[in-house]
RNA sequence: GCUGGUGUGGCUCAGUGGUAGAGCAGCGCAUUCGUAAUGCGCAGGCCGCCGGUUCGAAUCCGGCCACCAGCUCCA
């Protein structure tokens, strides 16, 4: 007999050779069908597995995180025997579970189309109704070598090769199919019940563009119909809060084939726009920044000096002056070394932070734009902060602060990565190693947590990065903190210290919102265009309910307009339901509808966008009741 | 940039070789109405662009452009 130790701390005891699956059956008939997988001593393992000497067991089912990686993983490789049915010869590359399904990488003469798709999903939903097993092989290295480079599968031979000398070798076999996997993978076929190919793209193998471009087919699982047909409408959902199309429909912004990359602010856009810009000018003066702008333009000396002709030529746009070549900024901190070093600075000055909202152009490749989330032009809410070395610190945590003051104020959850060193970067190894952990310092003081990607950082300098998630929750970085000792180095930098001599500041770069249009992209997808009332294109619209009520609806525009409430009139010969919805529609938080009553009284009848009719109120009251939502920036 | 898909009035979409359609929006007239669509009428389109095939092209072929999804890359 072993003992097992369950997840509540109780000890069971069985029989040397009971299955992980016998385990499960044992505690509840509910575990033993619905668990996928279990943890054998800390291991994700098969249920087959059988028990050998006393072991901690857990077990876990499609609700959780690991055991639906486990439900995908298994779907894909479905996905595959599929498709080699289908289509004999294809060579499999990889097929892992990600955050809402999995892929499938193929190499195959023969494009796929989307009607292939719905033949694979058939082939995929026979093999599942066969009920496969998913067995476990172990293999010998060289075995595995001869067994995959005997079938003409080189990805696999490639992967094996690569693996280290002593890496146990595993394959998994469902009927007549054999894959190369580390496992674990769900008992068999059956389990899967409910599978769809949602999409197909190219990918590189290995995500290297020197590679081979391979046919990717994604796709996603449930164990019941209906939470398939949930997930999808979910999808369909979301695809509504598109900052895209809630952009064209609420009137903010366009791109136009004139500008690909290049977004037009409309003046909806700009009212929001400018409220984030005063928000933003407010705080920075409130902490000690002030604010320069530099030009767009500045000469190929310059750019040769910062490093940006060397290390970022491909992304920046160039012009001729007089004959000499010039760049259009893709940055602004060379413009602020310029501003920095126009006069003389006092260790007593230190630090000095220099904010500029300033708008860049940097050529991305066409296939990237999407629409104010990637652009060609962007406004970034620019900071340079000069400094003593010994205030690095304190700097960083400062605008960690603020940084997560701004989000919050949007009611926004963030994640926090930190970048390392790239290939391509200026300065020596030591004070890469300086700065990455003067970063990881404050981080870690400031008690946070975080993803370190190895070789992100930025030519000059490791950096902090906030990411924000989108409406189909792709993440876009939005605030960044990079500490630099490269720039002032080339723009030779100088303040005079205690002792009268010259000494080398050190900088940090950072934004908070990042890029104001990437920003105002994210704030419409998050509120899904029903924009908190400060920032609200119009914030209160009027509506009289026949001809008669116009004058007076003027006469309470005029009154809201004098407090800088942006308020406009609907009086468009149309019933009161009809303006109502269109006012709903175009998401203005306060309709106020004005009738006989309201004439005589000098009420309002107020409606709100989501609580509906709120009632009448005197119109002093409704001005002090929206004047306090903008002032105290309601969510 | 690469792979696949899409491109028809302001918007959403029909239209597979033979005279370009609908709904919504817009404009006009009537209606003067109390919390999510009043009725009638009128306008509006080099069918993304260029070229080819054809007696004839929105429709078939080629090239280009833009957009969408993904890859690579980044705020």
């Amino acid at each position: 007999m072993v003992k097992v130790t369950l997840k509540d701390g109780s000890v069971r005891e069985y029989s040397e050779g009971t299955t992980l699956a016998g385990v499960a059956a044992s505690i509840s008939g509910r575990l033993g069908r619905e668990a996928l997988v279990g943890k054998l001593d800390g291991k994700l393992v098969d249920l087959s597995t059988p028990l050998k000497k006393d072991a901690s067991v857990e077990f876990y089912t499609f609700d959780d995180e690991e055991g639906r990686r486990v439900f995908r993983h298994s779907t894909s490789h479905v996905l595959a025997q599929a498709v080699q049915k289908l289509f004999p010869g294809i060579r499999l590359a990889i097929g892992p579970a990600i955050a809402d399904g999995y892929y499938y990488d193929f190499d195959s003469p023969e494009k796929f189309t989307p009607e292939m798709l719905e033949k694979i999903e058939s082939g995929m939903e026979a093999i599942i109704k066969a009920d496969l097993p998913f067995e476990r092989m172990d293999m010998e290295r060289g075995r595995s070598l001869e067994f995959f480079d005997r079938a003409g599968e080189n990805y696999k031979v490639e992967l094996i090769n690569d693996l280290p000398e002593d890496a146990a070798i595993s394959c998994y076999r469902q009927g007549d199919f054999t894959d190369l996997c580390a496992g674990p993978h769900v008992p068999s076929t059956g389990r899967l019940k409910s599978v769809k190919l949602t999409s197909l793209a190219g990918a590189y193998w290995r995500g290297s563009e020197k590679n081979k471009m391979l046919q990717r087919v994604y796709g996603t699982s449930f164990p019941k119909k209906s939470m398939l047909e949930e997930h999808l409408a979910r999808i369909e959902e979301a695809k509504k809060r598109d900052h895209r199309k809630l952009g064209a429909e609420l009137d903010l912004f366009s791109i136009q084939d004139e500008g690909p990359g290049f977004p037009f602010f409309h003046p909806k856009g700009m009212a929001l726009r400018n409220e984030l810009e005063n928000f933003w000018r407010e705080e920075h003066h409130r902490r000690g920044y002030q604010e320069i702008r530099t030009p767009v333009i500045l000469n190929r000396t310059m750019w040769e000096r910062s490093g940006h002709w060397d290390h970022y030529k491909e992304n920046m746009y160039f012009t001729k002056i007089d004959e000499l070549d010039y760049a259009v900024k893709p940055m602004n901190c060379p413009g602020g070394m310029l501003v920095y070093k126009s006069r003389l600075h006092s260790y007593r000055d230190l630090p000095v932070r220099m904010g500029e909202l300033g708008l860049v152009h940097r050529h991305e490749l066409s296939g990237v734009l999407h629409g104010l989330m990637r652009v060609r032009c962007f406004t970034q809410d620019d900071a340079h902060i000069f400094m003593l070395p010994s205030q690095a610190k304190d700097e960083i945590i400062g605008v960690i602060d603020l940084v997560d003051y701004f989000y919050s104020v949007f009611g926004f959850k963030y994640r926090v990565e930190l970048s390392t060193r790239p290939e391509k970067a200026m300065g020596s190894d030591e004070v890469w190693e300086m700065a990455t952990s003067t970063l990881e310092d404050a981080l870690q003081s400031k008690g946070m947590e975080y993803k370190v990607n190895e070789g992100d950082g930025a030519f000059y300098g490791p950096k902090i990065d906030f990411h924000l998630e989108d409406c189909l929750g792709r993440t876009w970085q939005c605030g960044t903190i990079q500490l630099d000792f490269q720039m002032p180095e080339k723009f030779d930098l100088t303040y005079v210290g205690e002792d009268g001599q010259k000494h080398r500041p050190v900088m940090i770069h950072r934004v908070v919102f990042g890029s104001i249009e990437r920003f105002i992209g994210i704030l419409t997808e998050h509120f899904a265009g029903a924009f908190p009332v400060w920032l609200a294109p119009v914030q209160a619209r009027v509506l009289p309910i026949t001809g008669r009520h116009v004058e007076y609806a003027q006469k309470v525009m005029e009154r809201l307009d004098g407090e800088d409430i942006r308020v406009e009139l609907d009086d468009r010969n149309e019933k009161v339901n009809y303006k109502i919805r269109e006012a709903q529609g175009q998401k203005i938080p306060y309709m106020l509808v004005l009738g006989d009553r309201e004439a005589e009284n000098g009420t309002v009848a107020v409606r709100h966008r989501t609580a509906g009719d709120i009632g009448s109120m005197g119109l002093e009251e409704f001005v002090a009741r929206i004047k306090d939502e903008i002032k105290t920036k309601k969510i």
